[in-house]
DNA sequence: ATCAGCATGTAAGGCGTTACATGATTCA
DNA sequence: TGAATCATGTAACGCCTTACATGCTGAT
């Protein structure tokens, strides 16, 4: 793997459910993970070419009852064993890049109106994006108890839960700034 | 500004409360700021130099009873004007970008031991970070409340409120995995 | 004397986004 | 027929980190 590049990880840790398209795998990304981790097409295709000259991946065209080409990746066992390496490794970088927290921060300049305003703002994101979250975890639930799925849902409970922590912060900084 | 960088409103939040050298601004982003927003030297000296150029900063040296050079910067009033007009913009990119979940989500092709033993990391350094926040949020609470303060506890109980989340997700985390 | 911290900066290079370019298919 | 979505990629460019380079100052 490239030393920091992390989507590398993303797209083996999605190969090895299943074989994907490169379209289908920014798909994926899209959707459950999205709210703690991004990638663009950009990073993708470019990523699954070096990834499939390093070994780690296959690709191989859909023999799909003809129509048009589409590549499909499948996870080798070298690349299951990178995937392992990284899941067994110890440091793992966690970081927050909060705009709104920044705004907050600095918004000692401004009229209290104006923080508030983007306190707002952030809280209505944030509900919107809850929703999104408990959507997630209603079908997950659904869903007999694989271990695949148990993990899946974890996630959408850290984020379930850090969001709700939010909006009671929310709530609370709103009445700070208000006296 | 310069398109995206974010940098420049970090350093004139910085610079709208007191004249500081590059290293200086180092230093404040480094502590409190640091959970939410990072920096480096090598983002950081660059950034001054083209703020300059812009007219939004100034610098003079420090005439500090002899001794070694010390470039400190002020805000000009064009520089007040593009702090205040990013404060009053409605969109601000929020993002986490979270290893450990990754690790968590992509969990199930490796023993659970695994996956837990990397929430125990997580859960360990969150402890470290969320001590530093409420000694933070300690000192804050004893200075007397000027416009200022209150705008600073509040990013440090952002922090706090999130932090204790996490903890909370951690002890169930490690429950459902155990079964 | 030596080491940590103060202080400023540059260079290389990686990562990733945005925008562009192209074209097929499906559905209304 | 036209729009949305499927599908693959490239190019330009910007941001930022890491590592390097240099030297002073203050404390032990």
């Amino acid at each position: 793997m490239a030393k920091d590049r992390k989507i590398d990880v993303v797209i083996l840790g999605l190969l090895s459910h299943e074989d994907l398209t490169g379209y289908d795998i920014k798909k994926r990304i899209d959707g459950a993970i999205s709210f703690f981790w991004k990638g663009s097409f950009g990073s993708i295709y470019p990523a699954l070419n070096a990834m499939e000259q390093a070994g780690q991946i296959s690709k191989y065209e859909a023999d799909d009852s003809g129509s048009r080409k589409k590549i499909l990746y499948h996870i080798t066992a070298k690349g299951t064993k990178v995937l392992k390496r990284w899941l067994n490794e110890e440091q793992a970088s966690n970081e927050l890049k909060y705009e709104t927290l920044l705004k907050l921060y600095f918004g000692g300049v401004e009229a209290p109106e104006t923080t508030v305003h983007n306190i707002d703002i952030f809280e209505e994101n944030i509900k919107e994006e809850l929703e999104v979250l408990k959507m997630y975890e209603k079908n997950l639930k659904k869903e007999k108890d694989n271990s695949d799925h148990k993990h899946f849902l974890l996630t959408v409970m850290f984020g379930i839960e850090t969001y709700e922590a939010y909006l009671r912060w929310c709530v609370k900084a709103r009445k700070m700034l208000k006296n």
